[in-house]
DNA sequence: CGATGCATTGATATCGGTCAAAGATGGTGG
DNA sequence: CCACCATCTTTGACCGATATCAATGCATCG
């Protein structure tokens, strides 16, 4: 499921690398969709604008993740950096008959997109649950277990996203976040050392937590 | 977004069609995983045990759509057949290198996988939604819609599944179905003929409800 | 014509949303 | 360097919607 140097190298030839800072909007629901992003570095949120105005949080963006995927020749959801971010942009225009002649290299992708999709799903349980506390269990997880994917250790797990982010993404109010990380910090399970930082004491409490579905 | 005559050809030189009863389980969770399926006809639906043992539905399936995409060679979801359904069964070890020589056909995968994933996120909306009511609603209309596509009218619309799947679906307990169908019965907005078939009297209010997000 | 599973209905409790306010935090400019 | 302001976060009180529990009603199939 990795490039091969070789691919690695074509990728590169079509598309050219950005640095939208933190807070930057990468494309808006609307746009013309022309081009495709791989997450080099930094965090991303995809969100939806739902008609009432709210936004609807899609999923966070990690390194090697990609997006930009239209319909009909139009992005869905709205992309924006949460950290200064490193992208490699691929224009539609020199993507799509790059991978209709390279079906090894179009494999990566449908390999990636399945991931998406699993992913989705996962969300979709996760936001299923009832209990605010189990939801921010499950959060935790996932942003240990990415954290560990780059960076190889998992006891401090930066949260570079804004508790309304979060709330946003565990699909409820950021009072309930506040809430239920205070319970998890009460039961010793996690210690927030600052806003954006956590630290995970009792793994296992955790793991629990999440499971109980 | 159609495969061509040729293509379509092509994949049944390689797959077979199979045609399991209602309630027959197509797959398992943890099986190994060895083969695609396009479901001609039918409805299914597809679902994850939870730890506690409890089933989280993922989706239903419809005529067209693709299920069976696996992780590390094993299935993460159970699909099981809610109608007696036909199914085209394409097996992996024939159809991976085909699709690796024939990147026009794989490219119709990649479509129907972000497809997937898009509806994927469309369910994760639904069903952060706070109000049983405005959920049957987005329910209704999502199976109007591809009662639609198959039938070509829209006013009768069956409802195959049972109530737990739809509560399940909609991430309701059966009770919550059972009341939201009556409140939007009581509105005049739908009328449920019988257990497994709606008819739609007031489509406007209905999906003034279901937009209501 | 039972009988079993599915669906409906009702009463109550629980948990997160909402509203309101106070408390941190970080950046800016004097 | 510090004070101040805007924004984000936390906390509390209360309310409302859905889950839960329990019981009845209804079909569908031997």
């Amino acid at each position: 499921m990795r490039l091969t140097d070789f691919q690695r190298k074509t990728l590169e030839d079509i598309g050219e690398r950005v640095h939208p800072r933190a807070r930057a909007v990468i494309y808006d629901a609307g746009d013309r969709a022309d081009a495709v992003f791989v997450v080099i570095g930094g965090v991303l949120k995809s969100y939806r604008k739902l008609p009432s105005g709210k936004r609807a949080m899609s999923t966070f963006l990690f390194r090697h993740d990609i997006f930009g995927l239209a319909e009909r020749g139009r992005y869905l959801n709205c992309v924006q950096a949460v950290t200064p971010v490193t992208l490699h942009e691929l224009p539609l225009a020199e993507l799509i008959p790059l991978i209709k002649r390279d079906a090894r290299l179009q494999f990566k992708f449908l390999m990636k997109v399945t991931q998406g999709l699993r992913e989705a799903q996962r969300r979709a349980i996760l936001i299923g649950r009832r209990d605010a506390i189990g939801r921010m269990a499950m959060f935790l997880i996932m942003m240990r277990r990415q954290h560990r994917l780059t960076v190889g250790h998992d006891w401090d797990v930066p949260l570079p996203m804004s508790r309304a982010d979060i709330a946003s993404f565990l699909n409820l109010t950021s009072e309930s976040v506040s809430r239920a990380s205070r319970g998890l910090q009460q039961r010793g399970i996690v210690k927030f050392e600052k806003r954006h930082l956590a630290r995970i004491l009792d793994p296992a409490s955790l793991e629990k937590l999440a499971a109980a579905v």
